[in-house]
DNA sequence: TGCCAGGCCCTCTTTAGGGCCTT
């Protein structure tokens, strides 16, 4: 059984919402976890070979003078493969996550076995309270103290794995179980809002 | 020329529309 809380979560900063329209990854932040101890750290702009909007340094605070001594991607890409090497993944918001990571893999011939679980999803079931599932609304929901900059690759990859944690640890607590498996996780993301309670219990 | 993401989820649904979430 592959465990929930060993996995590496990530976050990637982009040029904008779509590699499919030509937008690329800015900077990767990833966090590895193991049996729910954070054991390494990645992090890492990338040049992405273009101009980005003045949109997105605000956004980011990542400016085009910073990416132009940055790595390329598949210098970064390369090393993320191996960083990310035998883990399952998890992101907010995974889908987004996902296209800009294979997209970029791609371009570096790179690829990776691990399965995806999104945050996003494994909240809108088991924090059905929250005023809404962003981030930092979360963060902020679940209580968790922070100390940096949202939009920002690395900070925000720390905190999607505090909340997954969270997570992790609301779910041991409401419904005993002791060892919950990624597979739980992302079967729990495809429950419905109503059978999420019965769902965890028959897991128990 | 004009437009430009896409997957998930809810509901006034399923022959669809619109909000959420990520940058």
């Amino acid at each position: 059984m592959s465990r929930a809380d060993t996995a590496v979560i990530l976050d990637f900063e982009t040029s904008g919402l779509s590699p499919n329209t030509g937008d690329r990854a800015i900077e990767i932040g990833a966090v590895k976890i193991v049996e729910g101890k954070i054991v390494d750290r990645f992090q890492s702009l990338i040049n992405p070979g273009m101009r980005i909007s003045p949109f997105i340094e605000d956004y980011t605070g990542i400016s085009n003078a910073l990416l132009r001594d940055a790595p390329n991607s598949e210098h970064v890409m390369t090393q993320f493969a191996d960083f990310i090497n035998g883990f399952n993944l998890v992101a907010h918001n995974a889908s987004f996550d996902k296209r800009f990571l294979d997209a970029e893999l791609q371009r570096a011939s790179q690829d990776y076995m691990g399965s995806f679980s999104c945050s996003m999803l494994v909240s809108r079931r088991l924090l059905q309270n929250a005023p809404n599932h962003q981030l930092a609304t979360l963060i902020r929901y679940a209580g968790i103290t922070t100390d940096g900059s949202y939009h920002r690759a690395l900070f925000d990859s720390e905190m999607t794995t505090k909340l997954w944690l969270y997570m992790l640890d609301d779910i041991r607590n409401r419904y005993d179980i002791e060892q919950i498996s990624f597979s739980v996780l992302q079967k729990l993301s495809k429950k419905t809002k109503k059978s999420v309670h019965s769902f965890l219990e028959s897991c128990a």
